[in-house]
RNA sequence: GUACCUGUAGCUCAGUUGGAUAGAGCGUCUGGCUACGGACCAGAAGGUCGGGGGUUCGAACCCCUCCAGGUACGCCA
């Protein structure tokens, strides 16, 4: 724990003098509401440390700090010492120097590196859905969290923009299409494009179902190993052809329908706050990691087998052998990561890569990341697969094929919707002149935060009717107590009648602001967590839990009300405190604020 | 078949160098504004932490085993 209490100095005196160890830290945690004090020494792990036995080192504790002069009260139960400072002692070391607090988060310069994250790459032949939103979402925050923490951030996207399905809706297109565009059909681009692929798609089941009725013979084939038997996957497959052999006509219907997607990607990116510092193009990588290969094969990381492949034989049983270069001397998926890897770390220099990716592709990572070791890379050990786990409906796993899946811009306007709604019910009278901006920041603060409260790694359960909640454990929950804490401000600077009292951390006594003042002085070390463990939900758990204690505060402790002048400038100057670290936290989140909603 | 992940309250989820009586939100039930914003607050009910065994002063957490669900094991990406 990295609150830092003065009397730890006395303390750990005490122990060096008496057991003649010296504890470099000492455990401190929030004493549990069970139990009277503010904060607990947890004397098990100290005893071990000291080779003492708990219960009588926390009664030795206990009788030394007994007498210091920032203490209060102090009991040991067992092998836990619980201490209840004075006031002014706790408010000190926790919230008073509110530059140095906020200081605090950010990593001591030697612990800083460069990292750079790779996340959302979509595909250029559909919309994005949820499963894109998690991803960007994810992505974004970890971005920001690790730049928070004071590490530089290199943010990069991996465009999917070739391959058989993107000649899949290009083909359908040409068939379909009748030359209809996103401005003529008013339809946004990358749904456009979507569209012909599910085109596609039905057209290719129309002669799947045909082939298997001529020919009975066939109708235990998989679509897969039919899908060249068919017309339309032939002329898929054609249209590939003459595109890496680059056709005039089909590269510049690539062009055309691939900029549409990138038209569309570029709103649903907007907003959500998605912003990259470069976005690579697979069809300008795709070819990239062969010379890396023949490197390699040279070197004998690699073998070639006798059917001509190129091929790795792992040490680790559980990784087998995987081919790296096909028998006819063409990439496959990790040859292409493998010079993806490389062109990233030669443009940017990180010392450590972070992939975005979901968790099913946990073994190809590992595979990728023991064939850079295996070449000899000096950062191969720095390289990092943060796996997110998949969003679920209460009907089962997203198929686009089904139409299951939520699409990401129709969610984002129906939420919006929602809380708009919301906004007026509660507005009564005097609609708010910002009422789309308040919808589209509540509405997103409600997603993203749904998105990065849960452990980014657990299978999220999306239920459209029960996940968007604007009320209990949500994003705009954190919102509103940054939004009462705004509107006190306002009228405690409006109201210049009256006096201000001096400042006097003395006079906050109260459990609820003594307690607001602990969570206060725990956010560097609950920021630097989610930083170094690539975990969002430990940040926005924390911001939770910050926002309920200011909203028990504010319950029952009156600040522009308070009796006294001094006591209503220091409650003042703790909330103030409270609003920075809401703000702090929640653009570490990439989640917007509203002054009023 | 093999490997990895998951299993905690009716539901959705927290819970790490193993530490006090396992927490929160939603839902249900009961209260609370002539106090600064009720998107709020206070309280109640709700648990053999998937089952069993082991290690330990102490296990939701570590080890073994079984059960259930998911994912991955291509010269697809």
């Amino acid at each position: 724990m990295t609150m830092k209490f003065a009397f730890f100095a006395d303390l750990s005196d005490f122990l060096q003098s008496q057991y003649g160890v010296s504890v470099p830290e000492i455990p401190v945690e929030l004493c549990p509401p069970q139990f009277t004090g503010d904060i607990t020494v947890n004397c098990f792990p100290l005893a071990k440390a000291l080779r003492r036995n708990p219960m009588e080192l926390a009664a030795a504790l206990c009788a030394q700090l007994a007498s210091h002069s920032d203490i209060e009260a102090v009991s040991a139960v067992k092998a836990f010492v619980n201490i209840t400072l004075r006031p002014a002692a706790l408010m000190r070391d926790t919230v008073a120097d509110r530059d140095a607090l906020l200081a605090a988060v950010a990593l001591p310069a030697v612990e800083r590196r460069r990292v750079l994250i790779e996340f959302s790459a979509p595909n250029t032949n559909k919309p994005q859905h949820l499963g894109h939103v998690r991803n960007n979402t994810v992505g974004m925050a970890t971005a920001s969290i690790l730049e928070r923490a004071g590490h530089d951030v290199v943010r990069v996207n991996l465009v999917n923009d070739r391959g058989i399905h993107i000649c899949k809706s290009m083909l359908a297109y040409q068939r379909f299409g009748a030359g209809v565009t996103p401005a003529s059909s008013g339809k946004k681009g990358d749904h456009l494009v979507g569209d012909f692929y599910v085109a596609y798609d039905k057209e290719l089941r129309k002669q799947l179902a045909a082939l298997r009725l001529d020919k009975p013979a066939l109708a235990d084939k998989t679509d897969e190993e039919l899908f060249l038997e068919t017309e339309i996957g032939m002329a898929a497959q054609e249209m590939l052809r003459a595109w890496e052999q680059n056709d005039p006509a089909v590269r510049a219907l690539w062009e055309t329908m691939n900029q549409w997607v990138f038209d569309g990607f570029a709103v649903t990116y907007r907003r959500m706050g998605v912003e990259f510092e470069r976005t690579y193009l697979e069809s300008q990588t795709y070819m990239l990691g062969k010379d890396i290969i023949r490197d390699g094969l040279e070197r004998g990381v690699f073998k070639k087998r006798d059917d001509g492949a190129v091929i790795i034989e792992f040490d680790d049983p559980s990784l087998g052998t995987k081919v790296v270069l096909r028998s006819d001397g063409t990439s496959v998926y990790v040859t292409q990561d493998i010079g993806t890897t490389m062109l990233k770390q030669n443009d940017f220099q990180p010392d450590q890569q972070i992939w975005v990716v979901g968790d099913e592709q946990i073994r190809h990572f590992k595979v990728l990341f023991a064939i850079l070791k295996a070449l000899g890379y000096s950062w191969a050990d720095q390289l990092t697969h943060m796996a997110y786990g998949m969003v679920n409906l209460p009907s089962g796993k997203m198929k686009s094929r089904e139409g299951t899946v939520v699409d990401a811009d129709e969610l984002f306007d129906e939420m919006e919707t929602l809380a708009r709604d919301a906004t007026v019910e509660k507005a009564g009278d005097d609609l708010p002149e910002n009422l789309d901006e308040r919808a589209r920041v509540i509405s997103m603060a409600a997603l993203k935060f749904m998105l990065l409260k849960v452990n980014p790694k657990t299978t999220i359960m999306f239920d459209p009717q029960a996940s968007i909640k604007f009320e209990g454990d949500t994003g705009p929950y954190v919102l509103y107590a940054y939004a009462r804490i705004c509107s006190m401000l306002r009228k405690a600077a409006a109201a210049s009648d009256v006096t201000a009292g001096a400042l006097d951390w003395a006079l906050l006594k109260e459990p609820a602001e003594r307690m607001l003042a602990l969570r206060c002085a725990l956010y560097p070390e609950l920021l630097q967590k989610a930083a170094r463990d690539l975990d969002s939900s430990a940040l926005a758990g924390y911001l939770l839990d910050l926002a309920k204690d200011f909203s028990g505060f504010y319950r029952n402790c009156p600040v522009l009300n308070a009796d006294d002048a001094s006591l209503r400038t220091t409650r003042l100057a703790l909330s103030e405190t409270v609003r920075v670290i809401l703000a702090d936290g929640l653009r570490a989140l990439t989640i917007n604020t509203l002054e009023s909603m």
